[in-house]
RNA sequence: GCGGGCGUGGCGGAACUGGUAGACGCGCCAGACUCAAAAUCUGGUUCUGGAAACAGAGUGUCGGUUCGAUUCCGACCGCCCGCACCA
């Protein structure tokens, strides 16, 4: 049938995004559709949230793909009749704005609020349902004045610490670096080799939760459990035991007696070949003292920078103090005590024993070092006269040997009888070793050395020490004059900003000059949009009715930090009195990347998908430059980032495309947890399905002229349609509902397949029954694409004549009886392979299905006149020959 | 280094709790419409052999469990992400 035309010759126009998508953003907005009302209105509450975007000043494709995530649960939950909490703010401090400035001389708000105004166009060109009355960014002095008093009353709840902590520090711009700012041991702006510095900082005492954090997660069950694992490791409880060895006199330094190490693997004492201690330990400077060698060793170690990453992969290096200790059983056995760059300070007790059989870290460095290493754990079943450790440790269970009064006991057995011993022996008027729990889990600093962030809001006083700033001074807002182009820390070379009088005793004092890690700013926002605009941080009957999110989306990037950081602020602001609750995030969904092919011109250099024209010859892809027409090599699919120039600028998309064509393609095909690689050919076939729906309810439409009935179930043409329908109904709710977007897409794929065939034959014999299953999967098509393309849908809704906005329509009612089939399809297989398929009454006894499956040609032929070994019948699913 | 993930046609992917591998989309091929093209519509499309019926192979590699494995187990290979001051 031809379907282009309308019967009376006319066109159908073209469906037109570049004018419908404002009109219907505007209508929106006029009619405050997605703006909730004040008060409980009694319907069920949904609380759906994206991350914020930090205000970069452009929208990047992966904020497209969450936002449209998001959007389409929000749509889909208001469907369903409930009150659909979605709000939108900015993560507004930070980084890159101060170096914007520096580099432009500009303000770091300036620029930030420019950067805000601007991304607000782009999102709301997304037709997103947001609520922005709600809106803030962390920058805003309203917002930090409350994350302020959360701070104080954090502070007064025992919850804030100081403590020395060591940073990458650049000695020429005098500034704090972050790892990503360090490269290959250097400043990136500066150039200057990189030093560890140690400096007095603000931390919160998540360590105080952390067994609690570690066991609530076993109730996440919204969550991904590849999160869940990520955090249970990240925290990384672990078992053993702190042993105190003793210094050998002759080796001893002044004042010195032992040394203390953390170990999980106590069993394992008598493979001990060394002992290695972090850089900075205590005993490593009392070592040095007279040792240039050593000092010039430790200093090295020191250059390295603090990132664990950069710590761990560099070549393990060590040198010995010259310092002995004692063996706990053997007063005749003394090992060497070496500074080694892999031990972690922050970790345990800062010191080890090295047991080179038990770990390949320590292994190596014995092989280096030229260390013993015996074999004191075997693998069950392996022959003790003849194990040994080669150049592969072995760090699992199994019989202990070459292991004194251990020999023979399991490594759990060997264990319990060290901690026992140890316990028993008394040194320095305490028992030797202690049995202690661990975890890798540290304590939060906060402190950034740097402007554009949140101050914390504590004076320094000579008289009165730390003196919280009063809550009628809050809050300590930022000076609006600053000079970033002097080195160092701006606030804290401000002329007038840190000088105050002490709020106790009225004498001159200092403020603090540091301001508070992002992640802060990010970890509480959730709970300040369900009433912010509050004089306090929360309000906690608004809070406690809203919370927690039952779907928050982000990227993975954020699966450790920020989502442990906002665990362990639920619990501190539940601790304050701000909230009633532990665990901020019922369901948690991780998206992956959007990833590009990236493009390399002739001189190796990277060139945008915008300056390459691609052109398929004989299956191949061929790419050359739209300016000069010079070859381009397509290389590989990569994340988008500014270094490669893969990126794409979602605005150009929005602009040419649509929003509904744009979010339509980022949830297709790709599952939304893993990456998506953007193609023009992806976003064109978008394109064309707008179109093609638009065209197809057009013609729908005029079908429909004409009397409908009821009598559905008379025409075989239209149940079968009918069955769809309401298939493809319930099971784009459900896949929305398990975030299986693209799912949900190819059903509406289906869907729309199956109303063009039907729409040819109510064009053939339209008669009323026909009429009225056409009008029902119009109205339920139109229903479920509108949470993917809502102005498309909003558009077909007026012109099918609704009287109301598709986006206040509810959620079609899916009739569950046309959903029983009464016959099945089964599958025969003869020794696994399938041969054939009978349909059989659904439910029909497996003994009349085998018959059945045994009476096939195909399988008799197989049988060959012989009887079976065996049938298996799963019923409605499969029948097995076994010959 | 440690921790986490991923691997299925030409491409993105689907396959619920171990039960028809390749839904749906893109691309490609053929046909219809057209003077022609675009757009649109219809049909086909894992590979090999075959006109077809059909047969064989097939979910990164090797091995195991099972009547049956993309799915479970073991070993390996490749790619990606996080590692505490980027957000």
């Amino acid at each position: 049938m031809k379907t282009t035309s309308r019967p009376d010759g006319d066109e159908i126009a073209r469906y037109n995004p570049r004018e419908m998508e404002p009109h219907w953003q505007k209508v929106w907005d006029e009619q405050q559709t997605f703006v909730l009302p004040q008060e409980d209105d009694g319907r069920e509450k949904f609380y759906v949230l994206e991350m914020f975007p930090y205000p970069s000043g452009r929208l990047h494709v992966g904020h497209v793909r969450n936002y449209s995530m998001g959007d389409v649960v929000a749509r889909y939950h208001r469907a369903r009749g409930k009150a659909v909490l979605h709000p939108m703010g900015w993560d507004a401090f930070g980084l890159p704005a101060e170096n914007a400035a520096m580099k432009t001389g500009g303000h770091p708000r300036d620029w930030t609020y420019a950067n805000i105004e601007a991304m607000r166009t782009q999102l709301q060109s997304m037709g997103l349902t947001l609520d922005w009355s709600r809106e803030f960014a962390t920058c805003d002095p309203e917002y930090y004045a409350q994350q302020q008093k959360l701070f104080l009353d954090f502070y007064f709840a025992g919850l804030v610490t100081r403590k020395k902590s060591k940073v990458n520090w650049d000695p020429v711009d005098l500034t704090v670096l972050a790892n990503e700012q360090v490269i290959d041991g250097r400043g990136w702006r500066s150039g200057a080799v990189v030093e560890t510095k140690e400096l007095t900082q603000w931390f919160f005492k998540i360590t105080d939760y952390a067994e609690d954090l570690l066991t609530a997660i076993d109730t996440l069950d919204g969550w991904p459990d590849k999160v869940r694992l990520m955090q249970r490791n990240w925290i990384g409880k672990s078992e053993g035991m702190l042993i105190r060895w003793q210094l050998t006199e002759e080796s001893a330094p002044e004042g010195m007696t032992e040394l203390e190490v953390y170990t999980t693997r106590p069993d394992t004492i008598f493979g001990a070949s060394f002992m290695a201690i972090a850089a900075d330990h205590p005993l490593a400077a009392a070592a040095a003292k007279d040792n240039p060698e050593l000092q010039a060793f430790i200093e090295k170690c020191r250059r390295v920078g603090t990132s664990a990453a950069t710590l761990e992969t560099m070549e393990k290096e060590g040198m010995p103090t010259g310092i002995h200790v004692k063996h706990p059983f053997d007063p005749d056995w003394s090992l060497p005590v070496y500074v080694a760059n892999f031990v972690l300070t922050e970790y345990g007790t800062g010191a080890i024993f090295g047991c080179p059989s038990g770990d390949q870290r320590d292994l190596d460095f014995a092989l280096k070092y030229d260390l013993a290493h015996v074999a004191v754990v075997m693998p069950e079943g392996e022959d003790a006269t003849t194990f040994a450790i080669k150049d592969e440790s072995y760090a699992g269970d199994g019989v202990m040997i070459n292991s004194s009064f251990l020999d023979g006991m399991s490594s759990e057995d060997a264990f319990n009888e060290v901690a026992e011993r140890l316990g028993a022996i008394e040194i320095n008027g305490r028992p030797q070793g202690v049995r202690q729990t661990n975890y890798r889990l540290r304590d939060w600093g906060i402190s950034r050395q740097r402007y554009w962030g949140c101050p914390v809001p504590i004076i320094h006083c000579d008289n009165c020490g730390e003196v919280p700033v009063p809550e009628a001074d809050l809050p300590v807002r930022l000076p609006d004059e600053v000079d970033l182009s002097r080195p160092g820390n701006a606030l804290d070379h401000h002329p007038t900003w840190k000088h105050v009088e002490c709020p106790n005793c009225g004498l001159a004092a200092l403020r603090e000059t540091d301001t508070m890690d992002t992640f802060v700013d990010s970890s509480w926002y959730f709970a300040r949009f369900t009433a912010p605009h509050a004089s306090t941080p929360t309000v906690p009957e608004v809070a406690n009715s809203w919370l927690p999110v039952d779907q928050y989306i982000g990227g993975v990037e954020h699966a450790i930090l920020h989502l442990l950081y906002s665990r362990f602020f639920t619990r501190a602001m539940h601790k304050t009195g701000h909230l009633n609750l532990d665990e901020p995030f019922k369901g948690m969904f991780t998206q992956g990347m959007v990833t590009h092919e990236t493009y390399k011109d002739d001189e190796d250099k990277w060139v945008a998908p915008t300056d390459v024209h691609i052109e398929v010859k004989d299956g191949a892809r061929f790419a050359t430059h739209i300016e000069t027409g010079r070859p381009i090599t397509i290389g590989s699919v990569e994340k988008m980032s500014k270094s490669k120039l893969n990126g794409i600028d979602p605005e150009d998309i929005l602009k040419s495309h649509g929003a509904d064509a744009a979010r339509w393609f980022v949830l297709s095909d790709s599952p939304p947890e893993r990456d998506v690689e953007w193609t023009a050919a992806g976003i064109e076939g978008a394109n064309r399905f707008v179109q093609r729906v638009w065209r197809l309810l057009n013609e729908a439409k005029l079908l429909l002229e004409g009397e409908c009935s009821e009598h559905v179930e008379m025409d075989e043409a239209a149940l079968t349609f009918r069955k769809i329908v309401h298939k493809t109904a319930k099971s784009v709710g459900e896949e929305i509902e398990g975030l299986k977007f693209n799912r949900a897409i190819a059903q509406l794929y289906e869907l729309t397949n199956a109303m063009s065939k039907f729409s040819a034959d109510v064009g053939e014999a339209p008669n009323s029954a026909r009429r009225a299953a056409l009008r029902e999967g119009v109205d339920v098509l139109t229903i479920c694409l509108s949470p993917f393309m809502p102005h498309l849908s909003e558009s077909i809704w007026a012109m099918l004549g609704k009287d109301k906005l598709v986006s206040d329509s509810l959620w079609p009612v899916v009739n569950e009886s046309l959903l029983v089939e009464q016959s099945v399809v089964i599958p025969v297989q003869v020794n696994g392979k399938r041969r054939g398929e009978i349909i059989v009454a659904k439910d029909a006894a497996n003994s009349s299905v085998e018959a059945e499956a045994l009476s096939l040609d195909n399988v008799a032929r197989m049988l060959d006149g012989k009887a079976p070994k065996k049938v298996i019948v799963v019923p409605n699913r499969i029948v097995n020959v076994v010959v």
